[in-house]
DNA sequence: CTCGGAGTTGAAGCTCACTTCAACTCAAGG
DNA sequence: CCTTGAGTTGAAGTGAGCTTCAACTCCGAG
């Protein structure tokens, strides 16, 4: 016990994340993974940072696929120091202040603005489709970029 | 022009919510309509406020089943009046203080954590698969409830 | 060597929140 | 009356983020 790399099942206990999500991430590219002459995952124990990472990131409202732009910034040949996660770090930190302020202006503009019937205009500054909390959720999504105004 | 109630092409202009997605909010619930002798759709100018409530709420990470519950807790035989929809609003501005809880601790644990190495462990303050911040997120879910510790 | 639990793959399934399509009908102007 | 644009329906498709299944193989304890 306590080797120098994972197995699936190790790294699944002390992630908390499935071992199917798991290999769903790796082919995704947001995790690797070496293999044992049986074809079997071991995971250095780097990975388990960034699957901290992700999951984390996740929470925040973030997609897989920016996850995986955020992570790519980080060396690739050699084991990220804590140095290159700081960096990672700062730039989600922005991120985290500015859900934070916009949480923030939709709670104090709610209970004003909720009752006036101003929410019914697309003037007002709680319903702003531009600036988006969520990201844009999941779903089929086209049907032509709404007009200006119509 | 201007008249009482307005049809779903109106509704979607004023709203900036897709007529197909309007449809489906009614499917679900979510908003009601009239109909005309031709069996088109006649909103209320009231539905609006619906309309904008759903989207708002979607912003901060509610599921559309969530905000149907919301929704019901209105008064379906009367329009709903300004302190019906204030009562609402009361219940989200503390959904609203938790995320900004939330965020705030995880903005500020995030720099010290994130290089330390304490991502890696399922006891981090950051990382507990409890207090999810954005429910849980679309996908199939069971794998059997995680057990206590594995 | 044998056994059982852990690991492997690809393909298919699932939920959410919609959109898209086809094949219509309605409503209003000319 | 005719046309045109807006509206109607149900069914099927989409994308994200996984899970589930079947049919295997691997590996470590006994």
């Amino acid at each position: 016990m306590h080797e120098a790399t994972l197995t699936i099942g190790q790294l699944s206990a002390r992630s908390g994340v499935a071992a199917s999500a798991l290999r769903y991430y790796e082919r995704l590219g947001l995790i690797r993974a070496e293999r044992t002459g049986g074809n079997q995952r071991r995971y250095a124990r780097a990975e388990l940072r960034r699957v901290a990472f992700v999951r984390i990131s996740q929470q925040v409202g973030v997609s897989l696929e920016e996850i995986k732009e955020a992570l790519d910034s980080l060396p690739s040949s050699r084991t990220p120091t804590p140095d290159d996660w700081a960096a990672l770090s700062r730039a989600w930190r922005d991120r985290l202040d500015e859900k934070i302020r916009l949480l923030g202006k939709l709670r104090d503009d709610l209970d004003g603005c909720i009752g006036c019937g101003c929410l019914s205009l697309q003037r007002c500054t709680l319903y702003n489709p531009g600036d988006s909390l969520a990201a844009e959720g999941p779903g089929a999504r086209l049907m032509l970029p709404r007009p200006p105004d119509a």
